[in-house]
DNA sequence: GTCTATATAGGGATAGAC
DNA sequence: GTCTATCCCTATATAGAC
């Protein structure tokens, strides 16, 4: 089996159950994989099978979300496409957010300049796009900072009430809110 | 030591590390108790020391944030009293939610119902202020939900950022909003 | 009510055969 | 590259003295 196929079918474990809470029989059983042969893709064990999904999942999100605001369409198709991207990576708000589950316990001091690089980039590229319609450019980090605790409050609320309407609804409504009044 | 001593100390260990991510010797050194004493308050382990927490900080939440909300004074005090109150419950951003926290993992299945419950009261609780002044209940409730999105999301981002103001910005703006064109 | 000491299970990790 | 078998450690939990 590929590194990689090996890589895709640990991401639901961590994404489930947190870094702490993701054994290393679980990783084993989900692979299909002996907990010895995980040994002889990531030789530093656990860590480092975190370590990869997170960075896998940094490269999808650039893909979905990211990249579409670097393409050159008009700024309002930037937002929506960046917007059916946010749909597609997070399945509708079903998936939790690897950032946030990341940023707890342990595997905060593991990864936490990493995670918070990577929202910060998207705060910044989200922010490019108003700033090219003309919002100034401290209004447009303040707006899509505040796209982004919509979409992780969204993010909570599905996991915890289950309707995922909730995250749709946010996700629908985002492009417009970014733009009104420029 | 009283029963409530030792919860107040424990609150902060399931805090940052999570269900999974807090061991006994975590608690047993904030309490300053040996694991066998944590045993004697808490004869069903961990489990019960974690739901123990969960009950007394919801008895918290119910004091500093829905109790405002059903005082005598008016709707845009009411809602000014409980931003007062998630301002001290969450201290301006650097704890994280124990909801949010707790429905992950392993703590999901066995809190989440409790979780679910706590967060639709809050929401419906917030959405009587608003009916109250005359906003359709649908719309209220709408409002409602998005406003504790938004105090999620800031948690998130502060816990990732490390920028309280985040917290506090989205906190001083929620009366204005939850009430506007009413 | 708190302690020391201990039991038991499971966690992460490694050795070495195939 | 994957396996079986095993190691060591820590985690949860318990027994029983004080």
């Amino acid at each position: 089996m590929s590194k990689e196929a090996v890589i895709v079918k640990l991401i639901p474990v961590f994404r489930q159950y947190g870094y702490e809470g993701t054994t290393l029989s679980m990783l084993s059983q989900a692979s299909g994989l002996g907990k010895a042969s995980l040994y002889h893709h990531f030789p530093q064990g656990k860590e480092s099978m975190a370590d990869a999904v997170m960075a896998y999942v940094a490269v999808e999100f650039e893909r979905a979300v990211l990249q579409p605001l670097k393409s050159d369409r008009q700024p309002i198709e930037k937002l929506k496409a960046m917007c059916q991207g946010l749909n597609e990576f997070y399945a509708a708000g079903e998936n939790s957010c690897f950032l946030a589950i990341m940023s707890v316990g342990e595997a905060d001091n593991l990864f936490h300049a990493r995670i918070k690089q990577q929202l910060q980039t998207w705060i910044e590229t989200t922010a490019e796009v108003l700033i090219e319609v003309g919002i100034e450019p401290a209004e447009a980090k303040m707006r899509s900072q505040h796209s982004v605790i919509e979409i992780q409050g969204a993010l909570v609320l599905v996991r915890i009430i289950k309707d995922t309407t909730i995250f749709e609804n946010i996700i629908a409504s985002l492009p417009q809110k970014m733009l009104q009044q420029a």
